[in-house]
DNA sequence: TAATATGTTTAGAATATTGTAAACACTCTA
DNA sequence: TAGAGTGTTTACAATATTCTAAACATATTA
């Protein structure tokens, strides 16, 4: 292959390697991504392996990540025996997915510590002896209500954003 | 203090350092938050070192992360050496700041990955010898094109989510 | 100035993550 | 059915993260 558009397609490659690492996935990840998305064609496993010299479980438990996240889509080859694999090219329907799926997750998260956080102070209510406590339990209380409020707010705001960017074409 | 009292906010705090280990952060930077969230009146490293049992270094460097993050504020109390510390209640601002400055530099990122690749493949486009990778140097450049219109309306998109989740009151 | 109070830095331990190499399992075909 | 081709699993190695403990630096007070 043409020296310098390997070259060029490495640099594409490692940025967005880099970049896959700071958002919580691996580098591989990235790289097999970037790789296929430069790609012409559908690739193997083993042509990914070879040119991102990487080992095959790696790129195996790698792809098949990418594939649960929609990333990129398994290619059957006429008269081959391998998987092929190739991008997924709507990037925005892919972020889109993985943004409302990890928001709606931790939002589900906060929710549940609110939760069991109100039920946790509603038995020490009743036992509180001093008024120092008292204070101290009317905070908690009082903090819980206004993360409640945030939570339930930013809940809906996020639901409204994600149905806008639906509607939008990139 | 009150067992059970303590308990509860045991619960909020594990919750909130968990939730921010998902996050990119941390665990003992959620919990050091969650912890002044929890309480009436400022703490200083020392009361916040007993009552979480961790370090005196890990709560020093954590809580300076916190506080250039914007998520607590350092307080003075008359009469006394120590440091006290109070979270930044706003959290709608906090998080608002952070996504605004963590997804700025990501799309600063693709944007030099996009551009240096796009100063690489012009150097390839003369030497191109057959016709296999011509196509191949085409289809690259297309690729990148595209990557560029969309990181151009995320950019977009992203600066009127911004300042309309700034006119919102949470 | 000695002793104390306080926060920071550092070296290293503990842990978690992720990649590699090789064994393994499965499928196809000769 | 033996053997080759292919993807998966596993045990381990390499690396990165993050905490702890202790040394250290600095400021304050007696």
């Amino acid at each position: 292959m043409n020296r310098n558009l390997e070259r060029a397609q490495d640099n594409f490659i490692e940025g967005i390697g880099h970049l896959s690492s700071t958002l919580g996935f691996s580098k591989v990840m990235g790289q097999l991504y970037a790789l296929l998305y430069l790609s012409d064609k559908p690739l193997s496993l083993d042509d990914m392996v070879k040119r991102l010299v990487i080992s095959k479980g790696s790129a195996s438990i790698n792809i098949r990540e990418l594939e649960e996240k929609g990333a990129v889509k398994r290619i059957w080859m006429k008269g081959s025996r391998r998987n092929f694999y190739e991008a997924e090219t709507d990037l925005a329907k892919i972020i889109r997915d993985r943004i409302a799926l990890s928001t709606r997750w931790r939002m589900d998260e906060i929710r549940d510590i609110i939760q069991k956080s109100e039920e946790l102070i509603q038995n020490v209510k009743g036992d509180s002896n001093n008024s120092e406590e008292r204070r101290r339990i009317k905070f908690y209380s009082q903090r819980l209500k206004e993360m409640k409020r945030l939570h339930k707010r930013a809940h809906n705001l996020l639901g409204k954003l994600l149905l806008f960017t639906k509607t939008i074409k990139f």
